[in-house]
DNA sequence: TATTGGCACTCGACCTTGATGAGTGCTAAA
DNA sequence: TTTAGCACTCATCAAGGTCGAGTGCCAATA
């Protein structure tokens, strides 16, 4: 898949523009380069090479007596081939420890602090995907009448996070007959992951209807209402929205406009984010490489985190294309395998 | 308290300025005005006028040889002096009644809308404030044993608005005692209002313990933990935040961004909002009449809404100080009142 | 006495001009 | 293959100049 016509040298000579790049911001001279490199080559040579660099997509002049500035297909050669091994920083260590250990014990808070967190190391925007709600493990659930054939249901999960929803039932039922409904549904599947219960309703349902009782009748039907309404139950937490006016490459107000426009809507963002993301571990998506033009100038570095060996949402943050890669990737796979293992380390 | 030191021809003058300039965007000229007047009024006697409104603080010059613009002052005078009663146009009305007549059923999503619609209507910032928990009407109280002493109590509101906490009880519980806590309290309190709830409970919890059994005595723990938890559990939902960018005035990126980060300050937001109303109706805060430095360039109306006659939450919009003030105040009294009785005729 | 025409003045907006300097591509020599 | 040299390009900046909208003030007027 990776043409890689660029011998060494050509490689170094962009990693040292790429690195330069990303540090002042300001397009990069054969001058700057040849200081840099300690091999003593002249400006002129590496402006040959500069030039084929061109030629080839990685670098670009945004005029032409200017010097150069990565592309995206740059950036992403960089990113793929030419990182270190991500080492995070002592210190950035620390402070994510010291932050999550406080919130860890409870979910709901986890998912509050950690895109701040991310945010704030970064000065970039930082999010978090909640798990889907099919993935959530019965702890309680309960169903409240609240007028006619309107049903509230109230879903606790196991670790505590609550989730409702109003249903409409087809006949009235007794607040009595709902409270036996809930309990039913809790002594027969609490432990188990709502996807599957809903599959083991589903299979119940399906057999001969008059074998049941009235109650059992009741919760399935409940049970099976309540999952059914498809809802994924999954919530974009983003934070430091801010921080992106921070940098000078978004002076222009209407892309900028078009950009917090895109973060309002969070709906579309996450189907864009998880698009994105069907592998695992640390990924990086550059530019253009996504197909939504408002995050044209933008890259995200995302990875998934596991509940349970079972892949549950994403944390990652979302920042100018010119942005610390090596310290982002860092970041962001330290802060999900923190995650996974909290999550699967929750008390239950 | 008003000093109104203006005859009705600065007056006049006064309120030419200021639509002129809501309009247009663009300092507004002596010229312009006197063409504006019917009255044959020559453009130097009007910049007589204008200096002299300069003189008292409602009109200002960016620069020498500018037209005026008005001062807060001057918005402020307008507001509260010049405006004819709020008259809403019909098709504005039309889309508000067709937007809430859908949503209005179910109260948490009437609050996601309402800010939305806001947003749309006048492309500024829309909010709501929800009500504060302790004027929620108890339908139905569940406590979940979590682990150890930890304790998830969801509570219902009446009409259907779920909220819940986790609570560190002083001794280990049954998950059995917790429901029959349950199942007591909602059979003692239910339709009452929380904040009354927990009065009755802490006067319960003063006479003689001894008195009650253990059912009772774990109820009103319970019951009391929760309560006591101090959050008002008010949310501020705030929509069309991008629109603000729309505005030619706020070119200044510096402004902007601490404008967002007050944005993302949802917490210290909603302190702000409710200083600024007391009062019931619609009120408009112009710029620097909030302490708020980074609203200085900006106006707020602002309308509380009633549950059953108790004031609940606040609805308005927020947008630069150059505002369309007259159909601002009768979008939002209009959506306030509306949203009122919707409130107040939900069903029970 | 209040109003108005006239006039000098101010100042931002906009354009042109020229100097500066960073950086390039190309070519010819090492 | 590398490099020194050179002509060339172009953004940036400051200086200067014109334009026009709008003002303040004053003397004339109804």
């Amino acid at each position: 898949m990776h043409d890689k016509p660029i011998d060494a040298r050509a490689e170094e000579i962009l990693k040292k523009v790429i690195v330069n790049y990303i540090v002042t911001g300001e397009p990069v001279g054969s001058r700057t380069v040849a200081k840099l490199s300690r091999e003593g080559l002249s400006p002129a040579s590496i402006r040959n090479v500069m030039a084929d660099l061109e030629e080839m997509g990685f670098l670009a002049q945004p005029h032409t007596s200017a010097g150069r500035i990565p592309t995206d297909k740059g950036y992403r050669y960089y990113v793929d081939g030419l990182l270190k091994p991500p080492r995070l920083a002592p210190r950035d260590r620390a402070l994510i420890d010291e932050s999550l250990s406080r919130a860890a014990s409870e979910f709901g808070e986890a998912m509050e602090i950690i895109p701040k967190l991310l945010s704030r190391l970064t000065r970039q925007v930082g999010y978090v995907i909640t798990p889907p709600i099919r993935d959530a493990v019965l702890k309680h659930i309960e169903f409240v009448r609240l007028h006619e054939r309107r049903v509230l249901c109230v879903f606790v999960d196991r670790s505590g996070v609550v989730s409702h929803r109003i249903i409409e039932v087809e006949a009235e039922y007794r607040q009595a007959d709902l409270d036996r409904a809930g309990r039913y549904l809790v002594a027969e599947f609490a432990g188990l992951v709502l996807g599957d219960i809903r599959a083991r309703l589903v299979a119940l349902m399906a057999e001969e209807k008059a074998a049941f009782d009235a109650l059992l009748r009741n919760a399935i039907n409940l049970g099976v209402l309540y999952l059914n309404a498809e809802e994924d139950g999954r919530r974009l937490v983003i934070e430091g929205t801010s921080n992106i006016m921070k940098h000078p490459e978004f002076a222009d107000m209407d892309t900028m406009r078009r950009l917090f426009e895109t973060f309002e809507e969070k709906h579309h963002l996450v189907k864009l984010l998880d698009r994105c993301l069907e592998a695992s571990g640390v990924r990086v998506v550059i530019g253009s490489e996504s197909d939504d033009p408002a995050l044209k100038s933008l890259a995200l570095v995302a990875s998934p985190y596991q509940i349970d060996q079972r892949s549950a949402g994403i944390v990652g943050l979302l920042g100018p294309t010119r942005m610390e890669y090596e310290r982002a990737v860092a970041l962001v796979g330290y802060i999900s395998r923190l995650l996974s293992s909290l999550l699967t380390n929750t008390p239950h």
